[in-house]
DNA sequence: AAGTTGTTCAACCGCCCCGCC
DNA sequence: CGGCGGGGCGGTTGAACAACT
């Protein structure tokens, strides 16, 4: 026999979250803070399993989460501590306060190893490919049906202008490349380890409730975090969704850039 | 306008680690 | 010391949306 599942999957809800989920969990935890996820749901009336609820808190509803894409800086800064850690992405994302390991994951799937493998460096040894390989990698990380190109039809620069717009001569995409190479090789990792254990020293970035409320011993810095969270619940009263945010962002980007 | 293909990301699954008994 | 249970993590999936034909 093997293991029980973590939770009664009989009768649970599964999918996406609605507003009145995402409300009855958030408003729960705020008022009660963490003991344990698997009886999360049970009283905060939801039907869900406690992972389910960890999950959504964690990726979704924390009031410290920051939204939106990632800088370039942030972004450079993934690919150094990728080189370091692999795929740790809890440690990676604890570099980046207010993102997720989810996301940061998502993030290095969806656009990193293609912007990687197109500069001529693999994802997962972040070591430089031949040339020869290179022009196959370009070729992977574009639509089929244009990586298949009969001998009669246009090369691939030429595709890039007239498929995409992007005017790159064979020599500037060499320039790109090399470049991309030099600052890979300028990467110095004995003192990116050193910031990284700095930075691991003074940032602690896995906020609980439950460690804010519970401990004591935390201090001040805590009671301030506490408090805006307070404020935060107090000014979000109506319990917009997330969504609804980046709705009203987006909004707020177009009104101010017309 | 409709169908197809590609992309993104929220959510799930299952394994592993660690603390407790 | 070993078993159990909860939490954490990384890999994967699939729905929704966008872009293209």
């Amino acid at each position: 026999m093997g293991r029980q599942p973590c939770c009664d999957k009989v009768g649970l809800k599964r999918g996406p979250w609605t507003t009145e989920e995402d409300s009855k969990l958030m408003n729960f935890i705020l008022e009660n803070g963490i003991q344990c996820w698997r009886t999360i749901p049970k009283l905060a009336g939801l039907l869900r399993c406690g992972k389910s609820c960890r999950l959504r808190w964690i990726n979704y509803l924390r009031p410290d989460l920051k939204r939106g894409m990632l800088s370039e800086t942030e972004e450079n800064q993934i690919i150094q501590l990728h080189a370091c850690l692999g795929n740790r992405w809890a440690k990676i994302a604890s570099h980046f306060p207010g993102r997720t390991d989810n996301e940061i994951k998502n993030y290095w799937n969806t656009r990193i190893k293609k912007r990687l493998k197109v500069n001529g460096v693999d994802p997962v040894t972040h070591q430089h490919i031949e040339p020869k390989e290179k022009s196959e990698l370009i070729l992977e990380t574009m639509p089929e049906s244009i990586s298949h190109i009969p001998e009669t039809e246009p090369k691939t620069n030429e595709i890039n202008e007239m498929q995409y717009g992007i005017d790159i001569s064979s020599d500037e995409t060499t320039i790109l490349l090399n470049n991309y190479e030099m600052m890979c090789e300028s990467l110095d990792v004995v003192s990116l380890m050193n910031q990284v254990a700095k930075t691991s020293a003074s940032y602690s970035p896995s906020f609980s409730v439950e460690e804010s409320s519970s401990n004591p011993s935390i201090g001040k810095s805590s009671c301030t975090q506490g408090d805006s969270i307070q404020q935060w619940v107090q000014s979000t009263h109506s319990m917009l969704s997330w969504d609804a945010f980046n709705q009203l962002e987006k909004e707020l980007f177009y009104f101010r850039n017309g």
